[in-house]
DNA sequence: CTTATATACATAATTCACTTATGTATTAGT
DNA sequence: ACTAATACATAAGTGAATTATGTATATAAG
């Protein structure tokens, strides 16, 4: 497991980066594909996963559609065409921090 | 400028590593050295510099050597044998991080 | 010569993205 | 029948940072 510090600030990037990579997604199906994806490295909680997604939702980067299976609920989240351009811009931005990070601290990074 | 939420957390990481390179140094010397090897993306804050710098000396990690130059009061800082440790240890926390990054969010990093 | 900027330290108040805790409800495995 | 997994949501608390403030010396510019 990581450092929570760490992840501090790429909750956002993951999130709009999985959804780009996989389409549709619903939150539940997110926190396991991250966790696959990070070797049980990255294990997201409920308490951040939840009010992100909706508040990227009110920011107009992500739209839903609520599906029943059965007595279930689930509630799939897409990109808008700006979040579209949100992605490129974290992961972009993620991408320059850490090759800062690398020559801060003389490190190879590959 | 990188955004401040994904320098959180690495902040400790920052001061041990450049004191590590750089042997001893001070306050002011490590926001300019590190200003400069991050291409003015990285400008660290007074009021995070120096309360981190006090919390890693109280822990053991950084001893210190007052130097009076003129009038002016300079305070050195230097790893204890503890604090080399804790460089490798936090320096390899970093780059598993940043390649659980990269797999997350499927890019290359070099 | 005086005014602004840089150097050099320090700490208190505030912010905010997270963790932890709690709650509700359905589904599947043993 | 019970437990764990699935699936959502939100409130309370935490802690590493930012922002603001304070003190003081040194230097460059006009």
């Amino acid at each position: 497991m990581h450092s929570p510090e760490l992840l501090k600030g790429t909750l956002q990037t993951i999130l709009l980066k999985v959804l780009k990579d996989n389409g549709r997604m619903y939150g539940y199906e997110i926190t396991q594909l991250v966790k696959e994806l990070s070797a049980e490295r990255i294990l997201l909680t409920e308490g951040a996963l939840y009010p992100t997604l909706h508040k990227l939702e009110a920011e107009g980067m992500l739209k839903t559609e609520v599906v029943t299976i059965g007595k279930r609920v689930r509630k799939y989240y897409s990109l808008t065409p700006e979040g579209r351009s949100l992605v490129k811009e974290r992961v972009n931005e993620l991408i320059a921090f850490i090759k800062t990070m690398g020559n801060v601290l003389q490190v190879e990074l590959n």
